[in-house]
DNA sequence: TATAAAATACGCCATTTAGCTAATTTGACA
DNA sequence: TGTCAAATTAGCTAAATGGCGTATTTTATA
């Protein structure tokens, strides 16, 4: 039973995709609607027992792209499928940047939209026929995003960039402090600032952030 | 009626795939076939009258990319699906790359071929479920050119795919736990196994080695 | 429907990690 | 030469992790 939860603003449509749903009681189970991003959040964050995301891009206060980062960035185990009537190539790129497993047009029946979410819950990446082209186009000529990088100071000095460094090749206490010549004490205590200074709590935390800020 | 071309090497493949091709006389006319990538383009260069071809990748003498190339570039109209038992990024990359409007495996049944050939005529871009997934992850992250990828297979399972995700989000046993629905144990015991076919021994190394395999 | 694979769950035990406090040494530099 | 930040070391404690064994339930599939 897979258990789905849509983001739809207008309550027609929404209606409409919850009688597609609905034509397959044995597989699906539709819990809840948000009617905008924020409130589809809202009442994520109480009921996040959810299988698949269905979300519309274009929505009030909060659009989808946005709901679809959050959703992937705090519910990793969420599948997302974007459902839309727009097909440029712009909201794709940016959907599948934020998260987006899969991109179906809201107009597809309701045999496609079952066949999508099972797709999707087998690990595939569903996607209206013109989309998957579009993906293509993108993958053959990348749109180029002026990244911009946040290029906050940790103020790391130099010792705690080695050991950072160290931390990030996988390296366990007792190995770093033979490779720096250290007491292994040194290397727990660098590691306790340089958890202060990024506000993290543990390895993975503090080499994801390293990574992200380019530190190491 | 659709016109196609094959280029395959190997003659049982190539018996095996003409027959599929067979199952839909009415819709469908098989032309010739090359057995290797410069033997194809010659035969397309006397009979250019051709929708789709249907290309191998591995092939002796020019491979199924190069001649996807050349194809895309003097015969435009074509369309091209390549035709595989490989499904690791690199493939997948180059063939888009080359001009390849589909990517399906060589196992797919008459049904799905039938179906993929309908939907390039059509315009759209037929992928197996997986090699969809795999360009929507190249597109989030592009490759970088000189790196070599190797396409050792782990044999991770979904969830223990799903579990890798969120270890490498920086989530502890019992966060994950909470957002798949399970118990910590369990996750330990995915974990244990993912270990396992990964041969490391800690988060961080599980977490780089699936990075550098683009497992998650 | 029989079987295999995957997912689920616990317990025991040793090791590693993380947070806190406290103290000494070193090097730069004003 | 005195100060200050950085670097160094250690002990205490709690929490998290990893290895190994065992066992039941679910799912997929031949």
């Amino acid at each position: 039973m897979i258990k789905i939860a849509l983001a739809e603003d207008n309550s027609l449509l929404a209606t409409s995709i919850i009688e597609k749903l609905s034509f397959f009681p044995e597989d699906l189970k539709f819990k809840f609607r948000g009617i905008n991003g924020q409130d589809f959040l809202d009442k994520l964050e109480k009921d996040s027992n959810i299988d698949v995301v269905l979300l519309d891009i274009q929505m009030p206060v909060m659009n989808g792209i946005e709901a679809c980062k959050i959703i992937s960035e705090k519910f990793p185990h969420i599948k997302i499928i974007m459902l839309t009537v727009l097909d440029d190539e712009v909201h794709i790129f940016h959907s599948i940047q934020a998260g987006a497993n899969g991109y179906i047009l809201k107009d597809e029946n309701p045999k496609i939209l079952f066949e999508s979410i099972i797709e999707i819950m087998n690990g595939g990446a569903p996607m209206s026929a013109g989309i998957a082209l579009k993906a293509l186009k993108l993958l053959r000529n990348p749109i180029e995003e002026k990244e911009e990088i946040s290029i906050e100071k940790f103020d790391l000095s130099i010792r705690e960039t080695e050991v950072l460094t160290l931390l990030s090749k996988g390296f366990d206490y007792k190995n770093i402090a033979e490779r720096l010549f250290i007491s292994p004490s040194t290397v727990r205590k660098h590691i306790e600032n340089i958890y202060q200074k990024l506000q993290v709590h543990n390895k993975v935390e503090a080499i994801q952030k390293a990574g992200k800020h380019r530190l190491v």
